[in-house]
DNA sequence: CTTTTGCCGTACCGTACGTTACGGTTCGGT
DNA sequence: ACCGAACCGTAACGTACGGTACGGCAAAAG
Protein backbone atom coordinates (compact mmCIF):
# COMPACT_ATOMS: atom_id res chain seq x y z
CA UNK A 1 0.00 0.00 0.00
CA UNK A 2 1.38 3.33 -0.74
CA UNK A 3 -0.43 6.60 -1.24
CA UNK A 4 0.45 8.17 -4.35
CA UNK A 5 -0.73 11.52 -3.65
CA UNK A 6 1.87 12.19 -1.72
CA UNK A 7 5.73 12.43 -3.14
CA UNK A 8 5.51 12.97 -6.69
CA UNK A 9 8.29 10.14 -7.61
CA UNK A 10 6.41 7.38 -6.21
CA UNK A 11 7.30 3.83 -8.54
CA UNK A 12 3.64 3.38 -9.59
CA UNK A 13 2.76 -0.40 -9.11
CA UNK A 14 1.79 -2.28 -12.49
CA UNK A 15 -1.63 -2.52 -11.60
CA UNK A 16 -1.94 1.17 -10.62
CA UNK A 17 -0.75 1.81 -14.26
CA UNK A 18 -3.82 -0.21 -15.44
CA UNK A 19 -5.96 1.55 -13.13
CA UNK A 20 -4.60 5.11 -14.44
CA UNK A 21 -4.76 4.19 -18.04
CA UNK A 22 -8.39 2.55 -17.50
CA UNK A 23 -9.11 6.41 -15.74
CA UNK A 24 -7.46 7.93 -19.06
CA UNK A 25 -9.57 6.14 -21.49
CA UNK A 26 -13.01 7.27 -19.52
CA UNK A 27 -11.05 10.92 -19.53
CA UNK A 28 -10.61 10.70 -23.29
CA UNK A 29 -14.45 9.18 -23.25
CA UNK A 30 -16.62 11.21 -20.86
CA UNK A 31 -14.34 13.89 -19.94
CA UNK A 32 -14.16 14.91 -15.94
CA UNK A 33 -18.08 13.94 -15.74
CA UNK A 34 -16.70 10.30 -15.09
CA UNK A 35 -17.22 9.13 -12.47
CA UNK A 36 -15.27 7.23 -9.26
CA UNK A 37 -17.34 4.28 -9.02
CA UNK A 38 -17.23 4.30 -13.36
CA UNK A 39 -13.08 4.03 -12.85
CA UNK A 40 -13.62 1.51 -10.43
CA UNK A 41 -15.29 -1.07 -13.16
CA UNK A 42 -13.70 -0.28 -15.64
CA UNK A 43 -10.34 -1.04 -14.10
CA UNK A 44 -11.93 -3.90 -12.31
CA UNK A 45 -10.93 -2.56 -8.66
CA UNK A 46 -12.74 -1.50 -5.81
CA UNK A 47 -13.33 2.16 -4.88
CA UNK A 48 -12.05 1.68 -1.69
CA UNK A 49 -8.73 0.61 -3.59
CA UNK A 50 -8.62 4.10 -5.96
CA UNK A 51 -9.44 6.26 -2.37
CA UNK A 52 -6.28 4.26 -0.71
CA UNK A 53 -4.31 5.02 -3.35
CA UNK A 54 -5.29 8.19 -5.01
CA UNK A 55 -6.54 9.86 -1.83
CA UNK A 56 -9.88 11.65 -2.90
CA UNK A 57 -11.38 12.26 -6.72
CA UNK A 58 -8.74 15.29 -7.39
CA UNK A 59 -5.79 12.68 -6.77
CA UNK A 60 -6.78 10.19 -9.32
CA UNK A 61 -7.32 12.77 -11.98
CA UNK A 62 -3.92 14.54 -10.99
CA UNK A 63 -1.92 11.23 -11.05
CA UNK A 64 -3.56 10.00 -14.38
CA UNK A 65 -2.35 13.32 -15.86
CA UNK A 66 1.09 12.61 -14.44
CA UNK A 67 0.80 9.01 -15.69
CA UNK A 68 0.15 10.26 -19.20
CA UNK A 69 2.43 13.02 -18.93
CA UNK A 70 5.17 10.63 -18.04
CA UNK A 71 4.45 8.66 -20.80
CA UNK A 72 4.67 11.53 -23.62
CA UNK A 73 8.15 12.90 -21.53
CA UNK A 74 11.44 12.19 -22.57
CA UNK A 75 11.36 12.20 -26.33
CA UNK A 76 14.91 14.24 -27.09
CA UNK A 77 15.64 16.34 -29.26
CA UNK A 78 18.80 15.73 -31.63
CA UNK A 79 21.15 18.00 -31.15
CA UNK A 80 22.58 17.36 -35.03
CA UNK A 81 21.75 20.77 -35.68
CA UNK A 82 24.92 22.40 -37.41
CA UNK A 83 24.28 22.78 -41.31
CA UNK A 84 21.21 24.42 -42.73
CA UNK A 85 19.46 21.26 -43.61
CA UNK A 86 20.06 19.63 -40.89
CA UNK A 87 18.19 22.56 -38.70
CA UNK A 88 15.90 22.99 -40.81
CA UNK A 89 14.31 19.35 -40.68
CA UNK A 90 14.86 19.42 -37.08
CA UNK A 91 12.86 22.30 -36.74
CA UNK A 92 9.91 20.65 -39.40
CA UNK A 93 9.94 17.06 -37.49
CA UNK A 94 9.85 19.16 -34.09
CA UNK A 95 6.67 21.38 -35.51
CA UNK A 96 5.23 17.93 -36.98
CA UNK A 97 5.29 16.26 -33.99
CA UNK A 98 3.99 18.63 -31.85
CA UNK A 99 1.06 19.56 -34.27
CA UNK A 100 0.63 15.52 -34.05
CA UNK A 101 0.25 15.21 -30.33
CA UNK A 102 -1.62 18.52 -30.05
CA UNK A 103 -4.88 17.05 -32.01
CA UNK A 104 -4.55 13.75 -30.44
CA UNK A 105 -7.67 12.69 -28.44
CA UNK A 106 -5.67 12.12 -25.34
CA UNK A 107 -4.36 16.03 -25.92
CA UNK A 108 -7.13 17.78 -26.34
CA UNK A 109 -9.05 15.57 -23.64
CA UNK A 110 -5.93 16.11 -20.80
CA UNK A 111 -5.90 20.01 -21.84
CA UNK A 112 -9.64 19.97 -21.26
CA UNK A 113 -9.24 18.90 -17.80
CA UNK A 114 -6.90 20.76 -17.17
CA UNK A 115 -8.62 24.65 -18.07
CA UNK A 116 -11.69 23.28 -16.45
CA UNK A 117 -9.62 23.30 -13.29
CA UNK A 118 -7.16 26.00 -13.49
CA UNK A 119 -8.40 28.98 -11.29
CA UNK A 120 -9.76 26.80 -8.74
CA UNK A 121 -8.11 25.98 -5.50
CA UNK A 122 -7.07 22.32 -5.45
CA UNK A 123 -4.42 20.79 -7.12
CA UNK A 124 -3.48 22.66 -10.19
CA UNK A 125 -3.65 20.19 -12.98
CA UNK A 126 -3.31 23.38 -15.57
CA UNK A 127 0.22 23.57 -14.39
CA UNK A 128 0.90 20.26 -14.72
CA UNK A 129 -0.14 19.87 -18.46
CA UNK A 130 1.24 23.51 -19.10
CA UNK A 131 4.84 22.00 -17.60
CA UNK A 132 4.49 19.01 -20.01
CA UNK A 133 2.88 21.05 -22.87
CA UNK A 134 4.32 24.50 -23.82
CA UNK A 135 7.04 24.45 -21.40
CA UNK A 136 8.21 21.52 -21.97
CA UNK A 137 8.09 22.09 -25.59
CA UNK A 138 10.20 25.66 -25.34
CA UNK A 139 13.02 23.28 -22.77
CA UNK A 140 13.76 21.20 -25.85
CA UNK A 141 13.20 23.36 -28.10
CA UNK A 142 15.42 26.52 -27.36
CA UNK A 143 18.51 24.63 -27.29
CA UNK A 144 17.89 23.93 -30.71
CA UNK A 145 17.95 27.61 -31.49
CA UNK A 146 20.34 28.68 -29.64
CA UNK A 147 23.17 25.95 -31.66
CA UNK A 148 21.29 27.36 -34.82
CA UNK A 149 22.32 30.66 -34.06
CA UNK A 150 25.84 30.24 -32.61
CA UNK A 151 26.13 28.23 -36.10
CA UNK A 152 25.04 31.42 -37.55
CA UNK A 153 21.76 30.22 -39.42
CA UNK A 154 19.32 31.86 -37.13
CA UNK A 155 19.78 35.59 -35.62
CA UNK A 156 17.68 36.75 -32.32
CA UNK A 157 18.25 38.23 -29.35
CA UNK A 158 15.65 36.71 -26.92
CA UNK A 159 15.64 32.77 -26.87
CA UNK A 160 12.37 32.71 -25.52
CA UNK A 161 10.84 35.47 -27.52
CA UNK A 162 11.99 33.38 -31.18
CA UNK A 163 10.30 30.52 -29.08
CA UNK A 164 7.37 31.74 -28.80
CA UNK A 165 7.01 33.42 -32.44
CA UNK A 166 8.03 29.73 -33.50
CA UNK A 167 5.17 28.24 -31.33
CA UNK A 168 2.87 31.08 -32.74
CA UNK A 169 3.49 29.79 -36.30
CA UNK A 170 3.15 26.31 -35.59
CA UNK A 171 0.18 25.89 -33.57
CA UNK A 172 -1.71 29.19 -34.78
CA UNK A 173 -5.86 28.72 -33.88
CA UNK A 174 -5.27 24.88 -33.92
CA UNK A 175 -5.60 24.00 -30.39
CA UNK A 176 -7.90 26.42 -29.03
CA UNK A 177 -10.40 25.12 -32.32
CA UNK A 178 -9.65 21.75 -30.95
CA UNK A 179 -10.41 22.70 -27.34
CA UNK A 180 -13.29 24.57 -28.52
CA UNK A 181 -14.92 21.49 -30.11
CA UNK A 182 -14.64 22.75 -33.91
CA UNK A 183 -14.62 19.42 -35.94
CA UNK A 184 -10.93 19.95 -37.26
CA UNK A 185 -9.91 17.42 -39.96
CA UNK A 186 -5.46 17.44 -39.92
CA UNK A 187 -4.49 14.43 -41.61
CA UNK A 188 -0.45 13.77 -41.32
CA UNK A 189 0.07 15.03 -44.73
CA UNK A 190 -1.44 18.39 -43.89
CA UNK A 191 0.11 18.33 -40.35
CA UNK A 192 3.39 17.76 -42.51
CA UNK A 193 2.82 20.95 -44.73
CA UNK A 194 1.87 22.88 -41.73
CA UNK A 195 5.26 22.09 -40.23
CA UNK A 196 7.03 23.04 -43.23
CA UNK A 197 5.03 26.31 -43.43
CA UNK A 198 5.91 27.23 -40.11
CA UNK A 199 9.63 26.03 -40.49
CA UNK A 200 9.91 27.76 -43.55
CA UNK A 201 7.88 31.08 -42.09
CA UNK A 202 10.08 31.33 -39.47
CA UNK A 203 13.44 30.56 -41.41
CA UNK A 204 11.93 34.06 -43.51
CA UNK A 205 11.93 36.04 -39.73
CA UNK A 206 14.78 34.55 -37.83
CA UNK A 207 17.28 33.19 -40.31
CA UNK A 208 20.43 34.89 -40.54
CA UNK A 209 20.48 35.43 -43.87
CA UNK A 210 17.93 37.29 -44.49
CA UNK A 211 16.91 40.28 -42.15
CA UNK A 212 17.82 39.95 -38.28
CA UNK A 213 14.49 41.42 -37.65
CA UNK A 214 14.17 39.72 -33.99
CA UNK B 1 -43.03 36.01 -20.39
CA UNK B 2 -41.01 34.69 -23.21
CA UNK B 3 -38.29 31.47 -23.01
CA UNK B 4 -35.29 32.47 -24.12
CA UNK B 5 -33.86 29.15 -24.86
CA UNK B 6 -35.80 28.92 -28.35
CA UNK B 7 -35.32 31.31 -30.74
CA UNK B 8 -31.62 32.63 -31.00
CA UNK B 9 -32.80 36.41 -31.36
CA UNK B 10 -35.13 36.93 -28.47
CA UNK B 11 -35.45 40.36 -27.61
CA UNK B 12 -34.52 40.00 -23.52
CA UNK B 13 -35.64 42.31 -21.58
CA UNK B 14 -34.00 44.59 -19.45
CA UNK B 15 -34.56 42.75 -16.45
CA UNK B 16 -33.49 39.47 -18.01
CA UNK B 17 -30.07 41.28 -19.61
CA UNK B 18 -29.76 42.26 -15.75
CA UNK B 19 -29.84 38.76 -14.79
CA UNK B 20 -27.51 37.73 -17.20
CA UNK B 21 -24.91 40.39 -16.19
CA UNK B 22 -25.26 38.86 -12.47
CA UNK B 23 -25.10 35.26 -13.76
CA UNK B 24 -22.02 36.55 -15.99
CA UNK B 25 -20.05 38.07 -12.96
CA UNK B 26 -20.41 34.80 -11.15
CA UNK B 27 -19.26 33.10 -13.92
CA UNK B 28 -15.81 34.83 -13.61
CA UNK B 29 -15.74 34.55 -9.83
CA UNK B 30 -16.50 31.16 -9.62
CA UNK B 31 -15.97 29.70 -13.64
CA UNK B 32 -19.31 26.99 -13.64
CA UNK B 33 -19.41 25.96 -10.45
CA UNK B 34 -21.65 28.89 -9.91
CA UNK B 35 -25.17 27.00 -8.70
CA UNK B 36 -28.81 28.13 -9.78
CA UNK B 37 -29.61 29.47 -6.06
CA UNK B 38 -26.34 31.65 -6.22
CA UNK B 39 -27.70 33.35 -9.63
CA UNK B 40 -30.92 33.72 -8.30
CA UNK B 41 -29.51 35.85 -4.83
CA UNK B 42 -27.08 37.73 -6.76
CA UNK B 43 -30.10 38.76 -9.01
CA UNK B 44 -32.25 39.14 -6.59
CA UNK B 45 -34.77 37.17 -8.60
CA UNK B 46 -36.37 33.59 -8.15
CA UNK B 47 -35.45 30.29 -9.14
CA UNK B 48 -38.73 29.81 -10.67
CA UNK B 49 -38.04 32.61 -12.83
CA UNK B 50 -34.52 31.48 -13.63
CA UNK B 51 -36.03 28.36 -14.76
CA UNK B 52 -39.06 29.81 -16.46
CA UNK B 53 -37.09 32.40 -18.36
CA UNK B 54 -34.04 29.72 -19.43
CA UNK B 55 -35.30 26.67 -19.54
CA UNK B 56 -32.57 24.75 -17.41
CA UNK B 57 -29.31 25.48 -16.14
CA UNK B 58 -27.59 24.94 -19.30
CA UNK B 59 -30.20 27.26 -21.48
CA UNK B 60 -28.94 29.95 -18.77
CA UNK B 61 -25.11 29.46 -19.35
CA UNK B 62 -25.74 29.43 -22.64
CA UNK B 63 -27.90 32.89 -22.61
CA UNK B 64 -25.33 34.28 -20.60
CA UNK B 65 -22.78 33.33 -22.70
CA UNK B 66 -24.61 35.19 -25.49
CA UNK B 67 -25.32 37.69 -23.75
CA UNK B 68 -21.83 38.69 -23.24
CA UNK B 69 -21.09 37.45 -27.21
CA UNK B 70 -24.03 40.44 -28.31
CA UNK B 71 -21.90 43.01 -26.45
CA UNK B 72 -18.52 42.37 -27.41
CA UNK B 73 -19.84 41.84 -31.23
CA UNK B 74 -20.49 44.51 -33.33
CA UNK B 75 -17.00 46.86 -33.39
CA UNK B 76 -16.95 47.52 -37.02
CA UNK B 77 -12.92 47.43 -38.55
CA UNK B 78 -12.14 50.82 -40.41
CA UNK B 79 -11.91 49.63 -44.37
CA UNK B 80 -9.62 52.53 -44.56
CA UNK B 81 -6.48 50.96 -45.48
CA UNK B 82 -5.75 51.85 -48.21
CA UNK B 83 -2.28 53.50 -47.70
CA UNK B 84 0.90 51.36 -46.30
CA UNK B 85 0.48 53.77 -42.79
CA UNK B 86 -3.16 53.24 -42.34
CA UNK B 87 -2.74 49.42 -42.82
CA UNK B 88 -0.58 48.85 -40.77
CA UNK B 89 -1.89 50.84 -38.00
CA UNK B 90 -5.34 49.35 -38.58
CA UNK B 91 -3.70 45.86 -37.72
CA UNK B 92 -1.85 47.00 -35.03
CA UNK B 93 -4.79 48.05 -33.34
CA UNK B 94 -6.61 44.98 -34.17
CA UNK B 95 -4.40 43.08 -32.51
CA UNK B 96 -4.18 45.41 -29.76
CA UNK B 97 -7.82 44.86 -29.25
CA UNK B 98 -7.83 41.55 -29.94
CA UNK B 99 -4.86 40.63 -26.87
CA UNK B 100 -6.44 43.20 -24.36
CA UNK B 101 -9.94 40.98 -24.91
CA UNK B 102 -8.22 38.18 -25.00
CA UNK B 103 -6.59 38.68 -21.73
CA UNK B 104 -9.22 39.98 -19.55
CA UNK B 105 -10.94 37.86 -16.53
CA UNK B 106 -14.79 37.60 -18.88
CA UNK B 107 -12.87 36.33 -21.93
CA UNK B 108 -10.71 33.74 -20.25
CA UNK B 109 -13.94 32.51 -18.30
CA UNK B 110 -16.52 32.41 -20.80
CA UNK B 111 -13.08 30.68 -22.90
CA UNK B 112 -13.03 27.93 -19.70
CA UNK B 113 -16.71 27.66 -19.87
CA UNK B 114 -16.60 26.52 -23.43
CA UNK B 115 -13.70 24.31 -23.23
CA UNK B 116 -15.07 22.40 -20.55
CA UNK B 117 -18.41 21.94 -22.31
CA UNK B 118 -17.11 20.91 -25.11
CA UNK B 119 -17.48 17.84 -26.29
CA UNK B 120 -21.01 17.07 -24.63
CA UNK B 121 -23.98 16.89 -26.25
CA UNK B 122 -25.67 19.11 -24.87
CA UNK B 123 -26.30 23.23 -26.58
CA UNK B 124 -22.94 24.09 -27.99
CA UNK B 125 -21.02 26.43 -25.70
CA UNK B 126 -17.44 25.97 -27.69
CA UNK B 127 -19.28 26.70 -31.18
CA UNK B 128 -20.30 30.35 -29.47
CA UNK B 129 -17.52 31.16 -28.46
CA UNK B 130 -15.53 29.99 -31.50
CA UNK B 131 -18.21 31.59 -33.53
CA UNK B 132 -17.67 34.97 -31.56
CA UNK B 133 -14.18 34.68 -31.10
CA UNK B 134 -11.57 33.02 -33.45
CA UNK B 135 -14.46 33.37 -36.05
CA UNK B 136 -15.50 36.97 -35.36
CA UNK B 137 -11.76 37.88 -35.60
CA UNK B 138 -11.55 36.18 -39.35
CA UNK B 139 -14.86 37.86 -40.30
CA UNK B 140 -13.22 40.92 -39.19
CA UNK B 141 -9.92 40.87 -39.83
CA UNK B 142 -10.03 38.90 -44.11
CA UNK B 143 -11.61 42.27 -45.62
CA UNK B 144 -9.23 44.44 -44.29
CA UNK B 145 -6.31 41.87 -45.44
CA UNK B 146 -7.96 41.64 -48.94
CA UNK B 147 -8.24 45.46 -49.46
CA UNK B 148 -4.51 45.34 -48.35
CA UNK B 149 -3.71 43.08 -51.37
CA UNK B 150 -5.62 44.95 -54.13
CA UNK B 151 -3.78 48.15 -52.84
CA UNK B 152 -0.47 46.17 -53.89
CA UNK B 153 0.43 46.49 -50.30
CA UNK B 154 0.15 42.42 -49.13
CA UNK B 155 0.51 39.45 -51.26
CA UNK B 156 -0.69 36.00 -50.18
CA UNK B 157 -2.66 33.79 -52.30
CA UNK B 158 -5.08 32.27 -49.39
CA UNK B 159 -6.84 35.26 -47.23
CA UNK B 160 -7.23 32.30 -44.50
CA UNK B 161 -4.30 31.33 -44.51
CA UNK B 162 -2.95 34.51 -44.37
CA UNK B 163 -5.35 35.43 -41.35
CA UNK B 164 -4.55 32.35 -39.66
CA UNK B 165 -0.82 33.27 -39.83
CA UNK B 166 -1.21 36.88 -38.20
CA UNK B 167 -3.55 35.04 -35.54
CA UNK B 168 -0.37 32.27 -34.72
CA UNK B 169 1.84 35.58 -34.21
CA UNK B 170 -0.68 37.46 -32.47
CA UNK B 171 -2.12 35.40 -29.85
CA UNK B 172 1.46 33.14 -29.68
CA UNK B 173 1.01 30.53 -26.82
CA UNK B 174 -0.63 33.60 -24.79
CA UNK B 175 -4.14 32.52 -24.47
CA UNK B 176 -3.66 28.39 -24.16
CA UNK B 177 -1.16 29.82 -21.04
CA UNK B 178 -4.18 31.89 -19.64
CA UNK B 179 -6.28 29.41 -19.99
CA UNK B 180 -4.38 26.93 -18.12
CA UNK B 181 -4.06 28.93 -15.38
CA UNK B 182 -0.76 30.40 -15.65
CA UNK B 183 -0.02 33.59 -13.79
CA UNK B 184 0.29 36.30 -16.71
CA UNK B 185 1.44 39.87 -16.40
CA UNK B 186 -0.08 41.59 -19.57
CA UNK B 187 0.27 45.54 -19.46
CA UNK B 188 -1.19 47.67 -21.72
CA UNK B 189 2.23 48.76 -22.79
CA UNK B 190 3.19 45.09 -23.17
CA UNK B 191 0.22 44.58 -25.49
CA UNK B 192 1.13 47.33 -27.54
CA UNK B 193 4.74 45.68 -28.16
CA UNK B 194 2.97 42.58 -28.70
CA UNK B 195 0.26 44.31 -31.39
CA UNK B 196 3.41 46.02 -32.95
CA UNK B 197 5.72 42.86 -33.46
CA UNK B 198 3.29 40.85 -34.61
CA UNK B 199 2.39 43.14 -37.29
CA UNK B 200 5.90 44.24 -38.19
CA UNK B 201 5.96 40.04 -38.70
CA UNK B 202 3.16 39.67 -40.35
CA UNK B 203 4.46 42.19 -43.44
CA UNK B 204 7.97 40.65 -43.11
CA UNK B 205 6.05 37.75 -44.50
CA UNK B 206 2.99 39.13 -46.56
CA UNK B 207 4.49 42.64 -47.43
CA UNK B 208 4.63 43.18 -51.27
CA UNK B 209 7.58 44.90 -51.49
CA UNK B 210 9.49 41.95 -50.09
CA UNK B 211 9.26 38.16 -50.73
CA UNK B 212 5.51 37.22 -51.38
CA UNK B 213 6.30 34.01 -49.68
CA UNK B 214 2.48 33.00 -49.12
C1' DC C 1 -2.57 -24.87 9.13
C1' DT C 2 -3.19 -20.25 10.85
C1' DT C 3 -2.66 -15.43 10.47
C1' DT C 4 -2.14 -11.39 8.13
C1' DT C 5 -2.46 -8.47 4.13
C1' DG C 6 -4.45 -6.58 0.16
C1' DC C 7 -8.06 -6.18 -2.60
C1' DC C 8 -12.81 -6.94 -4.78
C1' DG C 9 -17.72 -6.21 -4.69
C1' DT C 10 -21.40 -3.97 -2.81
C1' DA C 11 -24.23 -1.77 0.19
C1' DC C 12 -24.55 2.37 2.56
C1' DC C 13 -24.24 7.43 4.21
C1' DG C 14 -24.17 12.45 3.66
C1' DT C 15 -24.59 16.15 0.99
C1' DA C 16 -24.87 19.30 -2.69
C1' DC C 17 -27.54 20.84 -6.21
C1' DG C 18 -30.91 20.84 -10.06
C1' DT C 19 -35.67 21.18 -10.27
C1' DT C 20 -40.40 21.84 -8.65
C1' DA C 21 -44.14 23.59 -5.69
C1' DC C 22 -46.41 27.07 -3.20
C1' DG C 23 -47.82 31.06 -0.46
C1' DG C 24 -47.27 36.00 -0.50
C1' DT C 25 -46.53 40.49 -3.04
C1' DT C 26 -46.36 43.86 -6.69
C1' DC C 27 -48.46 45.94 -10.62
C1' DG C 28 -50.78 46.92 -14.95
C1' DG C 29 -55.39 46.64 -16.98
C1' DT C 30 -60.45 47.46 -16.61
C1' DA D 1 -61.63 48.44 -6.26
C1' DC D 2 -60.88 44.06 -8.35
C1' DC D 3 -58.53 40.46 -11.21
C1' DG D 4 -54.95 38.00 -13.05
C1' DA D 5 -50.30 37.66 -14.50
C1' DA D 6 -45.68 37.90 -13.29
C1' DC D 7 -42.48 37.42 -9.87
C1' DC D 8 -40.08 36.91 -5.19
C1' DG D 9 -38.58 34.06 -1.35
C1' DT D 10 -38.24 29.76 0.46
C1' DA D 11 -39.15 25.21 1.44
C1' DA D 12 -39.18 20.70 -0.23
C1' DC D 13 -38.12 16.73 -3.45
C1' DG D 14 -35.21 13.56 -6.09
C1' DT D 15 -31.09 12.04 -7.35
C1' DA D 16 -26.40 11.57 -8.50
C1' DC D 17 -22.13 11.00 -6.71
C1' DG D 18 -18.09 11.46 -3.50
C1' DG D 19 -16.63 9.05 0.23
C1' DT D 20 -16.85 5.05 3.87
C1' DA D 21 -17.77 0.49 5.98
C1' DC D 22 -17.85 -4.26 5.80
C1' DG D 23 -17.92 -9.11 4.40
C1' DG D 24 -15.48 -12.42 1.65
C1' DC D 25 -11.53 -14.34 -0.83
C1' DA D 26 -6.98 -15.34 -2.45
C1' DA D 27 -2.30 -15.33 -1.72
C1' DA D 28 1.76 -14.40 0.82
C1' DA D 29 3.91 -14.79 5.48
C1' DG D 30 4.75 -17.28 9.70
Amino acid sequence: MQSVTEASDSPLTERQRDVLDAALGLLVEAGDTLTMTSVARRASCSKETLYKWFGDRDGLLTATVQWQASKVRGIPAKRDGLDLISLTSGLERFASDWLRVLSGKISVALNRIAVSHAGSDKRDLGAIVLENGPFAMARRLMPLLEVGREAGLLAFEDTEEAFRTFFGLVVRDVQIRLLLGDRFELTDVAIDGEARRATQQFFALYGAYTNGAG
